[in-house]
DNA sequence: GTCTATATCAAGATAGAC
DNA sequence: GTCTATCTTGATATAGAC
């Protein structure tokens, strides 16, 4: 059954945005599969394979919803604004965005996976990047900021704002993207 | 000796910033201090007793950086600015902030330091704003914005840097400090 | 106050039956 | 492919000697 390497996968990076790759274990995910701990390890031998995969899936997911985007009829202004929701409104509120778990969780990963936590920071910065750029041609953003440093602020304030809103509560995160609309708005 | 038990929460607050509350253990300390786990276990029975010492040194800490800026005579914007650099650079290119760190494994976290946790980055966010109104009463920044929004989005946007940058390296602090200036400059 | 020694437990991991 | 059983390791924690 090759759906349950996905079914597990999947669990895995929800557990990872609950409480983080070093937190989170075989026996969560076999608990609530309802399968043994061994059977998880038959699947993925080592934790390592495990977060592998987990970052070769948020790879793909990331280039898929930079393809429906790419490919959306929106204006730049549309797509940008649809890409920041898309990343900040996929989580429940006591969730935060996996590449910051796996980003505080550094210190701690297998080589193998410090090194996809970077591809796939890259990807997203190199994404958000674009879009910023892209509604700068359009005159919708300021073109004297630099799309490099205005993109990694927006990612670095989201991402933030999904750790403050754990203990802050829901409104945090409507609080920053309200501001950062107001920031990117002004002339 | 009391000087032992700072040196063990200033040791784990360290730990923290680098691997995490799940993460580190009471091995690390010991090991680091050149005194076995045991000794570790004489001062603080149980790690959720080393947890609620290290939240309320963070705490303090906060408290202190606090006064020495009301205490400043310097102007509104050099205040803002002074007290975002003193966050932002306290620490080391591989580390983060220690209520990141937190707040990412809250899941994980004894209830008192969950609540403690809360209590700090309620202050945090609140001496912030007090300086974001500051600012704005003195017309540096554009009073049409909510100080608590601005406020939240500045912290925000600085923790989250500080994730990026241990896969990124080092230019992203500078570059979101850099936008963040910008953006908040504008009229 | 720091030590040795040890208990306990959970996690990662493996072997082999079905 | 999933199971039971077992091993190893590392972490929290405790008891009691010095």
């Amino acid at each position: 059954m090759e759906n349950r390497k996905k079914q597990i996968v999947d669990l895995a990076i929800k557990l990872i945005q609950q409480k983080g790759y070093v937190a989170f274990s075989y026996d969560d995910i076999s608990k609530q599969l309802g399968v043994t701990k061994a059977s998880i390890h038959y699947h993925f031998e080592k934790k390592e394979d495990l977060g592998v995969a987990v970052t070769d899936r948020m790879l793909l997911r990331l280039q898929e919803s930079l393809m429906s985007i790419k490919n959306s009829p929106a204006s730049a202004e549309e797509k940008l604004k649809q890409f920041i929701q898309q990343q900040a409104q996929r989580f429940e509120c006591t969730e935060i965005c996996p590449i910051s778990s796996l980003q505080t969780d550094y210190e701690s990963l297998p080589s193998i996976v410090q090194e996809k936590i970077g591809e796939v920071s890259r990807l997203e910065l190199r994404v958000m990047k674009e879009l910023v750029a892209e509604a700068q041609a359009e005159n919708i953003l300021n073109s004297s900021d630099d799309a490099h440093q205005v993109a990694i602020t927006i990612l670095s304030s989201v991402k933030g704002a999904l750790l403050y809103r754990r203990v802050l509560g829901d409104d945090v995160l409507a609080d920053v993207l309200n501001q950062l609309n107001r920031f990117l708005k002004k002339p």
